[in-house]
DNA sequence: ACCACGGATGAAACTTACTTTCACGGAGCG
DNA sequence: CGCTCCGTGAAAGTAAGTTTCATCCGTGGT
């Protein structure tokens, strides 16, 4: 068996590839170089025959079989088309920027502000490809019928889960976010039946993010998880697993990207809340913008 | 007319089944049922086996090989990945979702996410376009060589402020955000020459924002203001003006895209900066990385 | 009418690719 | 120190793909 029976569904209609480097940090070693491979250059795998791929990631072909089935294959031959069909619809960029890859040294400034914009915009695109827009539903469906929506995040994602709150309580839903995670699990200890709590985290290894989310799923709350890795810690305490699909370089570890594809998913399900009752939504919305009318300045004029 | 093995070349340019299509009257009759199954739906093709494919032709394996070799193929295989990455390319392009689009209100989740997706990339794409790598340049040049860095931003642009002031200082830059106005004006006050500030407003009128930039610069601090419209009162109080390029719509005015665009200018600022010393950012990052690293748990591997 | 010929075809032999099983070895745990 | 569990590849087993070959059938020559 695979994993625990989630609401995440094995669901990766948007690219393979970008389902396959979610899943990568969980593979073992061996099923890694063949990953790597397979990511690399999913054309030239799918030209491959299994003992060939086997040999390249230097392994045996166990290990491929095993490979296929921890991304969701039946075996070689599915994977392999998959990857053909994968390799044909992604039209190669005009230049030469390697997908989440690293800035070369001597790079220019023109050169980052391009290779950067392609890589957000591509983790934006990847991200809302493989969302699954069933999950996504119940998520929204549960965030409309929470007493209280509690948001967790840390670092860098608890910009996100700062933001998502900011939002939802602009739209008049009652959510909370807390910076502190002793603040966090207090208030988690008094969610109930019927109450939501959102946990991001890039890795899905943030301690003090899935205590919480523990904390509020056994109080009887609903949980969800944002997260990168579909098999990260975290997604076993979440009844509902949503995932993003950046590609981390090396370098840029502090990386905008995962930022930007867990804003994404936020969007989504804040419209999706929004969108079940348009006027309430946008009445709170016009009322909010006019709260702060007054701490702006001139007409915003874009004159000529 | 009778096939011809001849000097025919493997070069079918103008798609495989069109190639197909064009040799068939030139096949056997039983070669010309596996041939139509093939045209008719090449990615169900793609799926079956060699004996599937033949049995459902009413012909043998061997005819279906022969079929391979009429088309130029060296075997079954090769033309089940041929099959495949044709039928992917031939995909309808995303349907019309009009840019800066609002949602229709019957949208389903699914429709919300594609726009949402597409309005997001576009956003961060069409940022990155019309950004000037001369300002951005002067602009990293002044962050680089500032004694102190403060950024400024209200409500939502708030966010993004705190989000760059957190990346600077992981590096070890010198950057300071302050949620509260009073205490960023009384902070800006004390910045001086060579200090830089900067001022994060998607309208470019809020007030607070403006104040406390203005302020900076009559201390003879720097100021860069981020805004989505070149021609906004903050830009009359910048030395350097960034511009965003999100068209945000009327239902989503709480909305990501410029939230996307800002980060995405951000990250490009950021990678400017580290870029300018790799060795000192790199380390930086990885001890900033290494002190979180007792906050996270297990190493994401989830099997069995 | 008969036979020789050649191409088309499928059965079966054969080869290669794919899949499963199993035993080994090392890491972590009591 | 011994235990278990997990990752791993060797090898056995199965299925897929390929080749060979005998048969069939239509054609054209005798």
């Amino acid at each position: 068996m695979v994993k625990s029976p989630k609401i995440s569904a094995s669901h990766e209609p948007g690219g393979l590839i970008v389902h396959i480097s979610g899943l990568l940090p969980s593979l073992s070693p061996a099923e890694q170089r063949v990953a790597r491979l397979v990511v690399s250059d999913p054309a030239d795998a799918a030209r491959r025959t299994i003992t060939d791929l086997a040999t390249a990631a230097e392994t045996s072909e166990a290990t491929v079989i095993r490979f296929c089935r921890s991304v969701g294959m039946d075996g070689y031959p599915q994977l392999r088309i998959r990857l053909a069909a994968e390799a044909a619809r992604r039209v190669e960029p005009p230049d030469a920027r390697v997908v989440g890859g690293d800035i070369p040294p001597g790079a220019d400034l023109a050169q980052i502000i391009a290779t950067i914009a392609f890589n957000d915009a591509r983790a934006v695109e990847e991200t809302a490809e493989q969302l699954d827009p069933a999950v996504c539903e119940q998520v929204v469906e549960a965030i409309v019928g929470a007493g209280r929506i509690e948001v967790y995040g840390a670092g860098a994602s608890g910009f996100v889960a700062s933001d998502f709150q900011q939002k939802l309580h602009r739209i008049g839903r009652m959510a909370f976010y807390f910076p502190d995670v002793h603040t966090a699990l207090t208030s988690a200890a008094l969610l109930g039946k019927g109450d939501i709590a959102v946990g991001i985290s890039h890795s899905g290894t943030t301690s003090d993010v899935i205590e919480v989310l523990e904390q509020a799923r056994s109080r009887g709350a609903g949980t969800v998880a944002l997260t990168n890795f579909p098999r990260s810690p975290i997604t076993d305490v979440a009844d509902f697993v949503l995932t993003t699909a950046a590609r981390e370089t090396t370098y840029r570890s502090g990386a905008m990207a995962s930022r930007l594809a867990q804003l994404t998913v936020i969007d989504c399900l804040f419209v999706g809340v929004a969108a079940r009752n348009r006027a309430r939504a946008r009445r709170a919305l016009e009322v909010t913008a006019d709260a702060v009318r007054a701490r702006r300045v001139g007409p915003g004029r874009r004159r000529g």
